[in-house]
DNA sequence: TTCATACTTCGATCGTAACCGAACCATCTC
DNA sequence: GAGATGGTTCGGTTACGATCGAAGTATGAA
């Protein structure tokens, strides 16, 4: 016993179903404040106060004041990673909160995963973007390949800007909901941005879920066409030579 | 709030000291019984009873019965890895347990990570795997070559029975004290067997960390060498036309 | 059959931590 | 300055769950 990392200490962390609240409330990304967070948890605001401070404590999340509030974001993207992973494990599982509610099917067509884009039409934006060969993927590793950074650069994404970050290009995210990959790390990002600057869609108060414009889905689904049929989706794409698939 | 999949209950799972240390010690892979569970969370019989019942409800756990005793294992490689992943989380916040003990540094030089090798030699192993060309990296995905299949063949690895299994091949999967990528899937699984059967190494009781042989050492550090400098690893691998680094 | 071992169930205890009311700071507006 | 809003700290209550002793069930050994 008492071997390797204290993994009990952050799986209690988030295994207060109000911490939890607030967790999941940050995966939409944006900072929100003390107050808001309490309403999220679904507790008062001293006690969300004695949460968020054990959270921050724990590496979990960061803090940022500005003027009389204070602004809570999840402490990077390695906590979005962290928390995702275990949605999606808790997902596989059937411990689906309660009983799906109405806005579930929302959730799972569209939804914010911390930066980027998640749900059916994020595993969707992965599926096409390998099929036309703009992403090279082995496995679970996500590769932009040059014609990717062409095509993309083709509908206004700096690529050469992304690379300058510290953070991967390409990162694959387990979807909790369709329990496949969609494509997260800074292209992720910036291609969300890309979409909700253009006006194809937009966040939703209060939740994770994004909404598309009728205008900007027609643009989405013709710029992520889908050759192969439903069922014979092949998430692991392969090469000649390379042998990865089970 | 209310949104996605519970992470709280799973969360409570883990948090727990004397259920992490129950999985945590069956992170080691062997089946163990209720009563050496119990010893290993430091608890009496009755109170890890109660605890594995939970876990095995929550999904985490399966068990076997055998005659009197009671097997337990964890319910699958997916846990492993969400395990793996919680504590690479929690070394990375600096949250190890309380202070390194003495037991730690041989689990930093090699251990079983659920079926496989972790530590500075599980990474060692994929560093040298990936320089000679056997194994295939982008990102944070792995694919074996046909150089790697002739290669591993011929120190007794039957991959081709390998692939038969539903589960994949290759994987990476992250390294709580070396911060970077080992080898895991069912690969990682037969390479570590290998060592074992050949008496290279061998397991210690009660504690995740693998022995080497001197001798199994010098033939382990032979079949896996490395030309870079510690200094220059490059753990993601890249090719022509690949873009990925950050 | 009898005894021992492995484990579960029951019941009671006990500690901790989540919770909120109230009071207290800090920052902004007027 | 006074008042309002956002947030923290303090104190006391409460409830849940971890814990163990004791008794009960199942399997194997003699």
């Amino acid at each position: 016993m008492k071997e390797g990392p204290d993994i009990a200490q952050i799986g209690s962390l988030i295994g207060d179903p109000a911490r939890a609240n607030i967790l999941t409330a940050l995966m939409g990304g944006r900072a929100l404040t003390a107050t808001e967070l309490a309403a999220a948890a679904g507790v008062t605001l001293q006690t969300a106060s004695a949460h968020l401070s054990k959270l921050e404590a724990g590496g979990l999340l960061a803090q940022r004041k500005q003027g009389r509030h204070r602004y809570f974001t999840l402490a990077d993207d390695r906590v979005g990673k962290l928390l995702e992973g275990i949605m999606g494990f808790a997902a596989s599982r059937g411990h689906l909160r309660h009983r799906p509610g109405p806005k579930e099917p929302a959730l799972r067509k569209a939804r914010i995963c911390y930066d980027h884009l998640a749900g059916d039409y994020g595993v969707r934006m992965l599926d096409s973007l390998i099929e036309a060969g703009s992403i090279f993927a082995v496995g679970e590793g996500l590769s932009l390949t040059a014609i990717g950074e062409k095509h993309l650069g083709s509908i206004g994404i700096d690529v050469s800007g992304l690379r300058s970050s510290r953070r991967p290009l390409c990162r694959s995210c387990l979807d909790w909901s369709e329990r496949r990959a969609h494509l997260a790390g800074s292209l992720g990002k910036a291609l969300l941005s890309n979409f909700l600057d253009k006006g194809w869609a937009r966040r939703t108060e209060n939740s994770r879920s994004i909404f598309f414009t009728p205008e900007g889905e027609r643009r989405f689904l013709a710029l992520f066409p889908l050759e192969l049929s439903d069922g014979a989706r092949q998430p692991e794409a392969s090469q000649p030579g390379l042998t990865n698939t089970p």
